[in-house]
Order: structure tokens, then sequence, then C-alpha cells
RNA sequence: GCCAGAUUAGUUCAGUGGUAGAACACUACUUUCGUAAAGUAGGGACGUGGGUUCGAUUCCCGCCUCUGGCUCCA
């Protein structure tokens, strides 16, 4: 029977920690797992001799030198005395060999060649390890047993595969992923941009990028407001007393930006909007007949976030939700679950993302984690599973997944190239209205505790466009694209009638961007491409000559010869479907 | 925050212990062009603060910013 991929990834790490324990003679080895994409091995290295990423080529070539020396993996049982002999200046190793004592198993030894590892098995046969298939990739730190609290080990990430063709062809796959990398392309198309004065994980966005921004959130709340959405506004920092009620000030003490007033008092920026609107529902007393409250709000959010983790758009330190909060009674929840969940499933298909729903509710095993009653829990959790049963939808079950606050609903997008991104999410909240006392009056006249539910759609403008950027690879469908159609006179000659298709464009309500500079025409042509820009209208001799225009597709091609006025038309009825 | 790498013109990159070059972009002039970069000329940069040195963009240290990891992510 052949290896198996992980088999074979995991006896890579074994390469190369025998090429390690060669090279840097007194580093300390640690663990060495088969990754997604081949394997990586954690060292301790002295500080003064670390490999760097320069050292590869030597290191690759030894891992080549000592493999054809191997023969097999042989299978050791050390008792632990012997063990414990073996890795006595190996704290690291110690350590596991006491965790595989405390849960009575056996310690197990591989050789392969000269090379000796503790390890608990699965390996390939040396012969079936591809010499070709496999690169090292990077050198990255990582905590020891991931806990920052440990000491920083040194990590070499390698690629394996079966063979050197499925290395090419993943290494093309990251190479076309780096190409519709939203870091590059969002500044290439003018969509955003950093600056080091303004800081890191601050997004500016340009008039193209926020002619975007706003499409976007034009299209959410079309969706929304058939649901008796109503917007709010409110500003962006408050007086701490709200976090102290909303228990955002003890618990995410470090990710809040604070401010002090010239008065001493203390303000924070706001990391979520939920206080906020709940202030909004809790300024007067309601009847639960005027329930439920919707409040949507496009608005900023700030967070402290750790300067190692902020990443293009992906990671910021300001972003825009698309926030929206249901106010509503236990009994409302499922039916304003189901208007999210319609507006989830208007949205995303549009940009031809497939989604997969999982139900995140407690963890069985530790109830008492999570805040409010079980009776509330179980009611919640039955609500949810009603609404997949009903939408006829296999949910991933995902146990432990819940907010500390209530059950969820997480989506799953999978964008072009095949990558899954967790995008939207309706989350329950029996914490908030708990903690801010909010209430309605029932039918008998009582004050009954209401509930909150949690409705962005895109979640952060910032991150679902990363995930847009990349997923169109910058191809704006026609509706969404900041310029719409550039107009390219010919010659210069010709620019009174470009001008004028223009105009007769822009009254119409299309984005133009007509290109008047003194550039050849092949230039101005390549500026359209580059741009990504869904259409262009070439005006020329021919076209004046027939009183026409000619209308190109990014996508489709050359569409040929038509008035002005059709090819306005055509593209207004294009831009009024947004699924094409 | 931690580990590693990087930081040179608007952008992508060369290069040097004696203050720097290319391409594209920009400006001017020339060119008037039918499908992915016309020609000539010009302006424009060593992220920042220290240190070493006669002299630092280059070597050393701190910081900013970026990239890839780790940790975190209401």
């Amino acid at each position: 029977m052949p290896s198996s991929l992980p088999d074979i990834r995991h006896s890579f790490a074994h390469l190369l920690a025998a090429a390690i324990e060669k090279m840097y003679p007194g580093a300390k080895n640690t663990i060495g797992p088969a990754i997604d994409n081949g394997f990586y091995y954690d060292f301790e290295f002295a500080p003064d001799n670390k490999p760097s990423e320069k050292e590869f080529l030597k290191i690759e070539s030894n891992m080549r030198k000592l493999l054809p020396h191997w023969k097999g993996f042989e299978k050791i049982v050390a008792t632990p005395d012997e063990a414990k002999a073996m890795f006595a200046n190996n704290p690291y190793k110690l350590e596991l060999i006491e965790g595989i004592l405390a849960k009575g198993e056996e310690i197990t030894l591989y050789k392969s060649g000269e090379f000796v590892d503790l390890c608990r098995g699965g390996h390939a046969d040396p012969r079936e390890m591809p010499l070709d298939g496999f690169k090292l990739e990077r050198v990255a730190g990582a905590y020891w047993r991931g806990d920052e609290k440990n000491s920083m080990l040194t990590r070499i990430y390698g690629l394996a595969f079966n063979s050197k063709e499925e290395l090419d062809a993943y290494q093309a796959q990251i190479a076309e992923a780096k190409k519709r990398d939203h870091k590059v392309l969002g500044p290439a198309l003018d969509l955003f941009t950093f600056s080091d004065l303004v800081g890191a994980g601050l997004p500016l966005w340009t008039p193209k990028g926020t002619i975007v921004r706003n499409l976007l959130d034009d299209f959410v709340w079309s969706l929304r407001a058939k649901h008796g959405y109503e917007r709010v506004e409110i500003p962006h920092i408050t007086k701490k007393d709200l976090y102290i009620t909303s228990g955002h000030w003890d618990k995410y003490q470090d990710d809040l930006f604070k401010i002090k007033t010239r008065e001493g008092h203390e303000f924070a920026m706001k990391p979520m909007n939920c206080p906020h609107h709940t202030q909004i529902y809790a300024r007067k007393q309601w009847s639960y007949r005027e329930l439920p409250q919707r409040y949507a709000n496009t608005t900023a959010c700030y967070r402290d976030e750790q300067t190692g983790e902020l990443s293009g758009l992906s990671r910021t330190r300001a972003f825009s939700q698309d926030d929206a909060h249901v106010f509503c009674r236990m009994t409302d929840v499922k039916a304003e679950f189901l208007k999210i969940w319609d507006v989830i499933h208007e949205f995303y298909p549009v940009f031809g993302f497939d989604l997969k729903v999982r139900l995140s509710r407690r963890d069985p095993a530790a109830t008492d984690k999570y805040l409010g009653s079980a009776a509330n829990w179980d009611i919640a959790e039955n609500l949810l599973r009603e609404i997949l049963t009903e939408k006829k939808v296999d949910a991933i079950d995902g146990p432990g997944e819940a907010a500390f606050y209530g059950p969820k609903l997480d989506f799953m997008a999978s964008d072009s190239i095949g990558r899954e991104w967790q995008v939207a999410t309706i989350q329950l909240d029996m914490n908030m209205p708990e903690r801010f006392d909010l209430t309605c009056v029932n039918d008998k006249g009582e004050k009954e505790r209401i509930v909150m539910i949690h409705a962005a759609i895109m979640g952060s403008l910032e991150r679902f466009l990363s995930i847009l950027i990349e997923h169109t690879g910058g191809n704006f469908p026609l509706w969404l694209a900041p310029v719409q159609v550039k107009v390219i006179p010919v010659r210069e000659d010709h620019d009174a009638h470009a001008t004028k298709a223009a105009e007769v464009l822009k009254m119409a309500g299309i984005r133009v961007d007509l290109d008047l500079s003194p550039a050849g025409f092949g230039k101005k042509i390549r500026g359209a491409k580059d741009m990504k820009v869904p259409y262009t209208i070439i005006i020329g001799d021919k076209d004046i000559e027939a009183g026409k225009v000619t209308l190109e597709s990014r996508d489709k091609g050359q569409i040929g010869q038509m008035s002005i006025e059709e090819a306005t038309k055509t593209l207004l009825e294009e831009a009024s479907r947004k699924i094409s």
C-alpha cells in the first residue's frame, strides 16, 4: 500500500530534523507534524546560530543527501528511564515524555538512518519520499505549545507533495492567489491606501473605493429595508460607564482605544455598536405590540489590535460594520432569524459565493461557561435547528462554537479560487439585554426580559471588500464597478465627439471616465484593461462617419457599433441587474 | 506583543563607507495614432531618531511602516 501524503509529510519533518541535527549541533528539536501543504518542525536554536531562509538551500541539499541512507523508520519501544536519559538535555522532549506517561501510553522512538526521534508514528517508506517534491518554505517564530507565556521557538515550514508536479502546481496556485492579493490590487485599482502618518491598520478610502463601499452598503440596506429595519446613528465614543455596564471594560480592556477628556474623564472609542444601540432601545418603555425594534447602522468601530496581527483590509484598527440589532421577545427570534437568513441569501450569491452554514451551539461538556438559563439556551438552540430544517440546509454542527451569550448561525463562503471565509453571522444575545435591563411590557402587563439579535451582513466592509477583491480579481460586476465605462477617442480630433458621448452616458447616471489625455490610443486601451473597467466605448473616424460608437466589454470582448443611445441602454440594462 | 525578513523616486526594482541609477508614472515639447506602454528633454528618492566614523543611504542600536508566521480576535 503506498504511503499516505500526511505520512510522507511527517517523514519529511523527521528528515529536516535530521539535517538540522547535523548542521546545528545543540539545536533542540521539539515537534514536527504534517500540515495542509507540507510540514513544519519547531526547534530551539542557540541565539547566535539560527538558520535564516538563506540557509534553506544548504539544509535542503543535506536532506537530499541523508534520505538515500534511510531504509525505513524503525520503531523502538523505550522505557521511561531510557527515554528520559536519551533526551536529558532537551526539556521539550522531557515534557512530551511526561505527557505520554501521564496518559499511560507507551513511549516510542523512531530510528531512520542515524536519526532517532521521539514520535508516536505514522511514517512513509523513505523510497516514496520524493526528493524533488519538497521545498523548505520559510522560517517563523512559534511559541512552545502555542502559549505565548512559553519560550519562542524557531519554526521551519516546508512544502511537501507526492511529486514535483504537485509541488509546482501548488506553487503556481499560490502565485495566482498572490496576483489577486487585495493588498496589491486595491491600491493598484485606486480603491484605498495607507499612510505612515495616519498609521498601521487604518485604511483610507479613495473616491473610487468609496463608491464601491457605498454601493455595497446601499445594496445591503435595500435588502434590509423590506424587513422593517430602521436606520439609526450613534457617536463613535462613549463614557466608560457604557462598557462597564456591558462588561467590555473589564473583559476587552486591552482592545479598547481609550481617551481622556481635559476634565480627566475616561472615554473609549467604540469597538462595537451593540451597547450604544441598547441605549436607543432603552429610551422608553416598550409594549410587546411595538416589538421587534430593528436598528441598522453602518458605522466605524475601533479596536486596538496588536501590530503583528494587522493585515491589509483583513484585520484593521478601524473598520466599518454594516451592523444591525433586533430587539425582540424570544417568541420573535425564529421569524427574525429567518429574515436575516433571507438577506444573507439574497446578498452573497450575487457575487457568486457559495454559502455553508454552521450551527454554533453550547459545548455540552461545559454548559456552565455560558450565560443565561439552560431553558433559554434549549429554546434558542432548538429554534435555530428548526430554521435549518425548514430551510432544508445541511448545517455543520459546531458544539462549543457559540458565543458565551448565545448561540449563532455562522455562514462560510467559498471564493473563486476555492478558499473558504467566515462571512456573515446571526447571533442571539441573551447577555446584553440582561446587563442593560432591557424589557418590554407583555400582554399580561408584566415587564418581560427581551433578547437581542446581532445581524451584520457583510460584517466588516473592509474585510468583505478584501474577500471580494480577491474573489473577483478586481473584475467587479458592472453595477459595482467604480468606473463603469471608459470613453476613448482614437485621435485628438475625435475628442469633441467623445466628450459628447460621455455626457450622454453621464446624464443617464452611468459612471464614466473620459480619457482625453494626449497619450496614444494603445496606451488608453491599456489603461482601461489595467483598471479592469467593464466597458470601453471607442470613437474614431469609422464611428463618426456612421454616427455611432464602438462598444467593447472587458469580459465578452468586442460588442460592436451602435448609437450612443443604444449603448447607454445596454449598459443601464446590465447595471440594473446584479446577477448577470 | 513575540520570531524572522524587508524598508532606495509616485510605483516596481538596481547599487554604494566618499550622498545614487533603470523602467513605468509625472511635467514640457514633438507625435495624431483603431485595440495592452510613441519620441525627446526635465523634475523627483536612500522611512525615522541616535551611535561608530574625517565622512553613513551603506555598519551598529531604538522606533515607524510593510511581509510571512506565532499568540489574540467580543
